[in-house]
DNA sequence: ATAACATATCGTAATATTGCAATATGACAA
DNA sequence: TTGTCATATTGCAATATTACGATATGTTAT
């Protein structure tokens, strides 16, 4: 008990799941939102802009690296994040069959 | 340490994040997809059709009503769930701002 | 070489989440 | 009223997450 039970889940479910989860961190969406305003990568920007440890943003930005939301490239002494192209697409493409599957079929809830 | 400090950020950062959490579990994902495919609203179909306890799953739908994401009225002695009409709305304009954001801006990224 | 800076990693404490057995609740049927 | 069904709640153990201080790593500037 304690951990998630994956393995009675599909692959598909499992991963779709991992990138809400990801997301779903106050700190971890400001960092998303962070990089979609400014087209520009980041870097410590993120650390003196979010009061959180140095440390903690640092794991945070990993959770969000292992997931593929983005990716960071060491420019200097310092990294370059961005958002990662394949992985947007995949949100915007199951979260948009989402939504078109509930358009198909509310007129139906009579709770 | 170990919670999450939400007083940190914005209202409305903190209320998109926690609709992205209650989606990042399988299991939860896997009670909405339902709720997508069978318009009419499930009872005890879940905890049939998902292999977890009918505790787990209770307390997994007990997390998506308290973000809002789905509700329940009592029919007789089951319990018929469906999504909530304005919290789909709710993830459909702001993850959509988020895409289109995305978009607007992706000539930018040369990491 | 040394200092300064940006970032990552380690170790650890506090807290949250997941899952289930046992049990409670509430509705219907006999 | 008693039994049965569907769901919720309680209590608890296992595990995961969050946050941070201390420290390591790697890069640039002096």
């Amino acid at each position: 008990m304690g951990a998630t039970k994956n393995e009675i889940f599909h692959d598909q479910i499992n991963e779709e799941a991992a990138i809400f989860k990801a997301l779903g961190h106050p700190a971890r969406l400001a960092i998303v939102k962070t990089l979609l305003t400014y087209k520009t990568c980041v870097g410590n920007y993120l650390t003196n802009e979010i009061p959180l440890a140095q440390p903690t943003i640092s794991q945070h930005l990993k959770v969000l690296k292992n997931v593929g939301i983005i990716q960071g490239t060491i420019e200097g002494k310092s990294v370059c994040y961005c958002l990662n192209h394949n992985l947007i697409e995949r949100l915007r493409v199951f979260v948009g069959d989402m939504l078109l599957q509930y358009d198909l079929q509310q007129t139906k809830c009579d709770c």
